[in-house]
DNA sequence: ATAGGATCTGTAGCGCCTACAGATACAAGA
DNA sequence: TCTTGTATCTGTAGGCGCTACAGATCCTAT
């Protein structure tokens, strides 16, 4: 069989040997299929679900992709280009290339976070029972961080006016 | 004021001013409320929400942990501990370190994911039209990762056994 | 007095599942 | 053949952490 057609074989697998076969919870499975990233399968005579080997490499490509982290938008497009095999490779990079940054940004972000972090945690470790530098460096502003700016301006007044409702800017 | 009390001062913040001193959406601050991450401030004769110094700080506590990728039941937690003095050093080393483990974790997995989107970009770039090594990657089993371990035993029978419908292992 | 913001409540949606209830199907043993 | 014990079925609700809307009301500046 052609490992690329993603065509059905004659279809044998219930819905938990598929489940166990690539990794996927079943619940998950349906769910795949409601949002129309699994083909309907075929079905027995009682109604349960009968899978054939398209559907388990399909399956397995969406598991794995999960596990890089592609959305399932992106997964769904990667699985489109991969059934039209006109010029998917540019394609195909341009989502694993955007995909890519995503990660990599994620990973900066989540460094300044240890880095803090560990940070903290070392500060607070002689046990000064009150004043714990950990709670206390939660409580200062000097750390803002002016990255994951929101729309809109920041109001950065340092000195509220005297009294009275404050409303906007 | 100290600034560790959270006690209120005299409420004069509307909280569109709260908004956009904390940078914190005006929707997810009654989000805040609501969930009791926040408590309910005091309100004009018209039913508008008042809010205090005490709330502003808590408020920044809360945007900064956040940044920090700390849960809201983590933050619920830390601000427990800000509040009752009594030995809380210990105890928010504890939901610290625990998290600091998750980052680093979630990075390690992100490096993984790095590495293996990388190598599959760089193996497209020879515009291959049929055959894009990218999807064909996805196609391949080798790339299994047996990593984020679900519970229950992954079936890793090579060999399928012959025709019939396959229920459990 | 009036206009135009700001705020109010309540509800629903996002992504990506996961969990449950109550009903039915199926395969294997007696 | 009948019975048992799984496996599967459908449909719905929940979880995280927000965000977005609608339709009503409030508040302040002119």
């Amino acid at each position: 069989m052609d490992k690329r057609t993603l065509q059905d074989t004659a279809p044998r697998l219930a819905i938990g040997a598929l489940s166990q076969r690539t990794g996927v919870n079943i619940e998950t499975v349906r769910y795949y299929e409601r949002i129309g990233l699994l083909p309907p399968p075929a079905r027995s005579e009682g109604g349960h679900r009968l899978y054939g080997g398209g559907h388990l490499m399909r399956l397995n490509f969406v598991r794995r992709a999960r596990d890089l982290g592609f959305t399932l938008d992106e997964i769904r497009a990667l699985l489109e280009l991969a059934e039209k095999r006109d010029r998917p490779c540019a394609e195909a990079r341009e989502v694993a290339t955007g995909h890519l940054s995503d990660v990599r940004a994620k990973i900066a972000d989540l460094r300044t976070m240890e880095h803090v972090l560990a940070d903290m945690v070392s500060r607070c470790n002689e046990d000064t029972t009150p004043d714990c530098p950990l709670i206390e460096a939660l409580f200062d502003p000097t750390l803002s961080k002016g990255a994951r700016a929101k729309s809109g301006t920041k109001a950065k007044r340092p000195s509220p006016p005297a009294s009275r409702i404050e409303r906007k800017s």
